[in-house]
DNA sequence: ATTGTATTTGCAACCGTGTTGCAATAGCAA
DNA sequence: TTGCTATTGCAACACGGTTGCAAATACAAT
């Protein structure tokens, strides 16, 4: 498979070992289309060889430490990764859109970045934009009481 | 004193009973300059009668959801408590300014209340906006990096 | 002042996320 | 194949936060 060869040399690129839970747990991140928990990646990687936890979390740490993945508190307070792109920039600053249903978090690409005026002497370094509802898959028009 | 006559005010307000530790954990926060962790309120009201770890717990999450005080987490993902201006409104959808610094909230009232676009079937309830950075108090002109 | 009762409190035990120490395993170079 | 060392797995821990339930208490009604 072309894509596990693709991560086989950024890893060797690092000096770092070829281990399956690195290559497994990287082709997964760049896979998913949301920023992963711990449990989320855990949960993936369940069929075949199960990882241990703290393996994963190890992993994952390093990874973030070796620039290829980004690593970001969500509103639960519970880590996410994601891969970062390899072209280079950093994670851009964007939405987020929360599933008050089923927990799930999404990334809002086209947001319109008009951050409110502030008082004098602040100045901010980060904006968080969260948006809170119901995703398409917990979305049932009909009736969507929780 | 007339802080606490205040106070009591705000609870019976509510329909709620006045309570030694509603009391005196909404003194400290008013009287806070920065956001209080529950420990740092554990900590404060260390001396005279101890309160409940627990107890501290549902007094901090009554007062957010009474609208008198904000709870936000902070870069160590731990939830830090500041007291709401108490003007009245109940707590309407607008933006919090983080200080990073000294954990202080500020709200934001006019606030651009753009929307960003949703993916089919996604349907939103809230929107959270929240701004870290650096508040007067804590930005200094001199150097002002990171 | 006394009583009744619903609200709060305190305790103990628990949960989830994340971490540390250390012995066993397994990449990879020679 | 062998040997070295990075990596893994296990067990145990740390810490912030939560839950269930019985005891205490604010406050309203006598």
């Amino acid at each position: 498979m072309k894509e596990t060869q693709d991560i086989s040399r950024l890893l060797r690129e690092r000096g770092a070992r070829v281990t399956p839970a690195r290559l497994r747990v990287l082709a997964l991140l760049r896979g998913a289309e949301r920023g992963l928990s711990h449990h989320d990646v855990e949960k993936a990687l369940d069929d075949g060889t199960p990882v241990d936890r703290v393996t994963l979390y190890r992993v994952l740490d390093w990874l973030v430490e070796q620039g290829l993945a980004h690593k970001v508190a969500d509103e639960q307070r519970v880590f996410r990764f994601s891969a970062a792109s390899t072209d280079g920039q950093p994670h851009q600053a964007h939405a987020h859109f929360v599933c008050d249903d089923c927990g799930k978090v999404f990334c809002l690409e086209d947001t319109p970045r008009a951050a409110p005026r502030l008082p004098a002497g602040f100045a901010s370094t980060q904006v968080e934009f969260e948006v809170h509802g119901h995703c398409a898959a917990c979305n049932v028009p009909v009736e969507a009481h929780r």
